[in-house]
DNA sequence: TGAATACTTAAGTATATGCTTCAGTATTTA
DNA sequence: TAAATACTGAAGCATATACTTAAGTATTCA
């Protein structure tokens, strides 16, 4: 899983929502689509993009879809921030050396 | 810093491409425009989208605008991981209990 | 002092995308 | 088996926003 797909479907508010509820326990696609007031159809979007980033993982059985929680998603967030602060405070490290060498 | 804001602003690729830059060290406004290949304006409106966020801090001196990356932005972004994340994987443990339980 | 540099601001354009409706399909219930 | 439920897919619309140009301002250099 790539960050660059995790922060583009994070970039969405609706989204953000979707994670919201993901995070306190699985839910069905009806269950989403009345907590956000948008359509069935409008949830099954966004669900296609939280799935093919890994923040979402889904699963129908019979006729109702039951969506969780991906762990896949979070990983590469994760990765993503740590590589950006390692690398910003590596350098402000140096810097701080070369304060203390003077 | 409320992280709502950040994932708004890392929604969109040109400033991810920012932030790898700026976690590589400061630059000019220029010099971001020149890498990215768009105009100074288009620089200059994304990095008011990072300041307000706490991804980038800038300061001018003379004419020339230097941008760093900000601490405050990755400090929220990796808070809303954790959170979203612990409270995923609580629900996980307890299920956890529940099956060994039986 | 005049020219060049490094931005800044205002205003317009063009496209991406979030949402809708409408018309299905599959499953459950009465 | 008929009706209701829970989605799915195709197609269109409408708005947000990323980018541009054009016209400034402030600073440095010759």
């Amino acid at each position: 899983m790539d960050a660059d797909g995790v922060l583009q479907a994070l970039g969405d508010a609706t989204r953000r929502a979707m994670v919201d509820r993901l995070s306190r326990g699985p839910v069905s696609v009806s269950q989403l689509a009345e907590r956000l007031g948008i359509t069935l159809t409008a949830v099954g979007q966004h669900l296609a993009i939280l799935e093919a980033c890994g923040l979402a993982v889904t699963e129908k059985v019979g006729r109702v879809r039951t969506c969780r929680m991906g762990s896949a998603g979070l990983d590469a967030l994760e990765r993503w921030v740590r590589e950006h602060r390692s690398e910003w405070e590596r350098r402000a490290d140096r810097l701080g050396e070369l304060l203390e060498g003077e």
